[in-house]
This record gives structure tokens, sequence and C-alpha cells, in this order.
DNA sequence: CCGTAACCGAGACGGTACGTCACGTCTTCCA
DNA sequence: TGGAAGACGTGACGTACCGTCTCGGTTACGG
């Protein structure tokens, strides 16, 4: 879904853009990043293992680091399923806790890695909450409009809001490390703010 | 409240530690901190500006993070006064607003860095939780606990969840800055947590 | 009279090579050269001047100092008359102090800046001494040699080292900077020259 | 004689300038331009021979070619004897003539190095003038006055333009390669040279 | 009360990543 | 099929900060 971060441009004269190239070096990106923190991963190292030259990369990334975010959003082209059981707090429990177990990976190392370059890099995290970020969080207020429109939740609440209250405190103790997080902590978080936001019955 | 980091030593032969040379390290470091953003600032700036030698801040502490989370913890030791209206509640309410209020300043981006950094630093991680996270939460317990004692609190709940459930979002806009952090928020996030785990009556 | 370097091809099919783009990269390459030294103007700046593109420069030719060699010879086509007034020394002292005139100026650095750039390329050092240097002291052989002829300069002596005792000092000037040159300069040097191969009356 | 073109500095507090990084920087530079070209002589690879970081080498030179000045100059330390024949003439055929035998080594290409990477650095050029240069001039200019106090020299003549017509021509050659260099070639510039400005017997 | 151990400011050092630049080659499309 | 547009790999550049290491000089304990 996300568009490559390296700006795309009218079919134009001259040599065209390698295709491989960039494919290269999201891969390598990647790969490198699986294994190392994003913060010890160095242009040239992308360049080298993706067999490409270090000014190449500069033409159509800014900085390693929005090279990186472009890489993570390639390797999620992965079409994302909303659950529907009938039930919003059920499905945001379901998309809840698929998102723990995805970010206790690599890859959550990688999202705060995002996060934590992103306080010093405006760039990066206007990116990270534009490509990112606001498709994710789009995919989840379907969940929540559905709960709405059956009646299960107060037709008040600010969704933005709640999903904070969902994953704030996972991306809190992703980043800080000072709590456990499990599928008991993913399900005690949703029934407490569900319990705080459901319609009276 | 929180100790100095740079370790204290027993008393031994040979000029002491200059004790000018600390405060002026910590005190340079907070006036740095207050205009440039931490991975701005760079150790030796720190060293020039307290008019101190890079060895002698080298000598004390494992590296500049570790300065700045020190003289942050210095910056902090104004009492804390924990509010006792009757309602636990409106207790955090009031501890929550002061909260954002307090780190909506530069406060706040000293607060992010710290978390950006330890991403990278897991030394300054644990120092972060232990000297300045775990205190501060204890003195929330104690809102919470009176709360338990009160009855208003379903004694069930988990408190450092809770903690989270109110902390975790606010932490989660501080550093991505995807949605406001205001006093309307505050009160509704409160309003919510609060509604999920509240005794029912 | 020197004719082009980029090496001449015999009429083929397809389309013929264009005079125009070889005039304007010659043109260009003048007007960047009156401006800068042959060492900051770079190939593409030739080609975007040209209006051509850079395949088609090293097409023709290997590289850019050779370009500028070839357009600092296409600029010199103009014709030079050898003065001939009944004195060899005389002759020297006028065909001299032009040199002196004409080198004191743009060209003279762009003369330079080939010796220079000769010290690391090879083809260039031997393409300026073909296609430049050979010919220029053609011309000036013929004031020698009806020097010669008239009686006035000993037949003994070695025309080429004289050649290089009267421009050997003005180019080391010129490359060095180390002394003036201007026409006092320039009738010392004929003189204290013309002094040591004279035929003795 | 020449003093290093890195400032020296007044004794000052803090650690010393490592006098084994200067001297084994200058070193290396020799060494690698025994064998290779100046222009293919890079920074780092004079850093990496001498085990010395590349900033420490732009701490106290500007660039690489002011390294080479100053390496070449230190070598150069040996004292130059001036010879003293009783005929000025005769002296400077000697000196000429081992200046002839010292640059047709790899000394002259450096030599010629120097000039060519000079006429774009002017500073290079300047500190070759005055550090290489000059000191040299001077010495030779010894022989001259004492050819002039003997007579044997017309004392109206410029001792500096005689220099440059001297070396000029020797310059000349060893840069455009267009004509021998060799003994034969040495006696008749002095010849030439003396026969021009002799005194009158 | 004096030696000496530990301190201190200054700042040079080796290391390493950065982002830029020019080179000369190549690919693509247009005329 | 020649040529413009321009992307590509290569590799040097000079800068910046890191954390360590000498220096010469300054306390202040302990014998």
């Amino acid at each position: 879904m996300p568009m490559p971060l390296s700006l795309p441009k009218a079919k134009r004269r001259g040599r065209q853009r390698s295709a491989e190239a960039e494919s290269a070096i999201l891969q390598a990106t990647m790969d490198l990043l699986a294994k190392h923190p994003l913060r010890d991963v160095t242009a040239a190292d992308i360049a080298r293992k993706a067999g490409v030259s270090k000014a190449t990369l500069y033409k159509w990334w800014p900085n390693k680091n929005i090279v990186a975010l472009d890489a993570f959003l390639a390797s999620m082209q992965a079409a994302v399923t909303i659950p529907d059981t009938g039930s919003a707090e059920h499905d945001f429990t379901i998309q809840f806790e698929a998102a723990i177990d995805f970010y206790k990976n690599s890859s959550g190392r990688l999202l705060c890695h995002f996060i934590a370059e992103g306080q010093s890099d405006a760039e990066l995290l206007r990116l990270f909450r534009e490509r990112f970020l606001k498709p994710c969080r789009q995919n989840l207020k379907v969940i929540w409009q559905r709960g709405v429109a059956r009646g299960e939740i107060h037709p008040g609440v600010d969704g933005d809001l709640v999903l904070d209250l969902i994953f704030g405190p996972m991306v809190y103790r992703l980043l800080v490390g000072h709590g456990p997080l499990d599928e008991k902590q993913a399900r005690a978080i949703i029934r407490t703010v569900f319990g705080g936001v459901k319609q009276a019955s």
C-alpha cells in the first residue's frame, strides 16, 4: 500500500532509474536491519551489500534512516486483513495481539529506532506518521466505526484517542522496557479501555 | 531524591574530586539542553561550557547521555507533592495534567531524547528506568493504593498497567506527535481509564 | 593550422556526426576556460553549456583536458605572421614580446594548466607538444635559420636549445610566478641569449 | 634549513603534539611519493601508511599537497655545499649539473607535480616559492655575487633573471619533455648564458 | 611539613561515518 | 543510428564527534 519514499517521477528522457538498484537497496537494508540495529547500519554498509554506490543511495534518499523506513514499508506490502467477528472488542483484541506478536521481533526494534531517530530527524518522523502510522490507524478505525455503528461503542468517544489508549502503552513498553508485553497484558489493556468506552447497556 | 549517577568513592589519598567541576558540568549540561536537542550537544560542548576538561567528564560519567540524565535528575530534586483530594481519579487528573504541562516544554523534548538514545544505549535506558521512572511511578502508586483502600478502584486491577494506560498515550504522542496533548485529552484519558477500572458501585 | 584531435572517420551508414555539436563543444569550452581555471571546469559543465550530452563529448575526445586543448588549438587558427625585419634578434624580440603579451592573459593560465595537467596525463602532454609546441617552434626556427643564413648567428648553436633559453624563463615565471614578466625582461632575455650566440664579428 | 610548514606553536598546556606522528607522516609521504605520482597519493594513503588518523593529518596541514611539500623539504635538510672554484661559470656548471642529476630522478617528478598542483592551489605555489625556491636561489646568488666581485660578470646584469635563464630551460624541459636534459645541454646552457653576461675583458 | 597520589584543564590522538563531488561508462528514448 | 538526458559505480574529499591518551600543573592526605 505505502508508496516508496524516493520521489517517483514522470516518464522522462535519459536512462531510467534502475529498478534493480532500488530493490537491491531496499532488500539489503532489510537484511542488515534484521541483524543490526539501525544506528549501527551505515549508508556505506547498505550500498556495499546492495552492490550499489553510495552516491546512488544519496541520489534517491536523503539519508539512511529514510532508506530504512522505505525498506520497512516495502516489506509490509502484504495485505493486512481486517478481522470482522461482529464484536469490535474482539476484533481489536485480535489485531492488538497480532501487533504485539509482530513487534516483539526485530520489527519492534526497528519501529523503536524509527521513533528514536525521529526525535532528531523531523522529516523521518513526519514520513513515519504519514506513510506508516496513518494507514495503520485507518485500518483500525474501520473496526472502531463498525463498533459505533453496531452500538457497541459510545459515539461520543474520540476514536484517535482510543487508538492511543490501546497502542500507547504497547509502544511505551516496547521503547522503555519497564514492563512485560504479552497476551495477558494485551487482553487487560483492551478490556480496561473498552470498559471505559462501552455503550452503557 | 535520585542520587547522582557518578559513583561515590571511599575517602582516599590525593586530591579530592572537585565538587565545583561536577556541579558546573551538570549546570552547563542543563543550560545547553534547554536550547539544543541532546543529540546536538557534544561532550566537548559540555566540557567547554563548564570550563572543565573532557577527560574529567569521562572520568565520572561513561558518556554524555548519562551526564545529561544525571543533570536532568539533579534539576528535578524539587519535592514532588502528592495530591490527596479524597478521589483517586481526581488526584490522577491533577498529577497527569501537571505532567503534561511539564513535558510540553523542553523537559518533554529531553525525556523523548532519553528514550530515543536509550534505544541504542542499554545502560542509559536502564538508568532512566531505575532513577527516573521507578520513583515517579512509586509516587503515583500511592494515589492508586489510596483509591483501592477507599474502595474506589477494583483491587484486581494491575496498577502498573494502569499507569501505562494513562502515561503510555502521553509518551506516545510526545514522541510521535501524531495527536494533540492538552488538558482536554488528559481528562478524556483519565476518564476512560477510570471508567474501565472503577469498582462497580 | 593544427587539426582537431578528435579522430576523423570515414563516411559511414546512419546519421553522421554532428558538426554543430563539435563546434558547440569547442566554443563552450573556450567560453568556460575564459572565466574558470581548467581544473574547475568539469566535463558536465562543458556538455551542459554546449547543449550536448556528456556521452557525445566522451565519444569524440578521451577526456575534458583534451577537449580543452582542442578548443585552444581551434581558437588559434588565426594565421601567425612571422616578422622579417632583417635582424633575427629583432624578429625574436617582436615574437617574444607578442608571446608574453598573449600569455599574460587567460591564455597563459590555460597554457599553464595544460602543462600542469600534462604532469599526470601523458597523452595530453604528448598532444600539447605535437599539436601546439612543435608548430610554434617551427615558426620560430624560421627566424633562427634566417639569422644563421645571414651570418648573424653562429651556425654551431643548437636552435632548439636557444628556443628554450628564451621561452624557458618565460614559462618558468608564468608557472611559478616568482618574478615579473614584461617588456623589459623580454628585452633582457633576448639580449643576453643573443649575446651568447651571436657570431663573433 | 626550511622549517616545517605545520604551524609551530609556543609551549602550551595540554598534550603536546606528537613528534612521532609528524615524522611518521612525513616519512610515509616520501615513501609513497617515491613510488607513486603526487596526484595518485591520497590523504588516506598517507594516514594509513603513517599509522595516523586522517583527522590528525588535516589538523596540521590543510591538504595532502602541502604535506608532500613539507615532506620534500624535510628530506632536503642535507646541507647544500656551495662550490667555490674561483670561477663563477664553473661553479654554476657544477651546481647546475648537480641539479639536473637530482631532478632526473623521482625528485624531478615531484618538483613538476608541485608546480602542476600549484597551478590550482595558490597557497602551495606560494609555499613552494618561499620555502623551496627562495633558499635555493639564495645559494646560487652567492656564486653570482662572487663572480661579480671578481669582475667576471658584468655588474649591471639582473642576477634573478640569469638564474631563470639557466634554470628556466631545465624546468621547461622537465615539465614538457620536449627535449633532452643532460650534461651536454647543461654545459651549453651555461656557456651561452655566460657568453651573454660576461664582463668584456 | 613534605612527598606523592589523585586530581584537573587543555587538547592531541586513532577511529569511523558522514554527505558531496567529479569522473567516465551505461542505458533509454527520440528524431 | 546518432545524440540528449541522465542514472550508474567508483573512489577521494574534508568535516565532525567519539572516547582515549598525554601533558604540565594543583591540591591535600598520610607518613
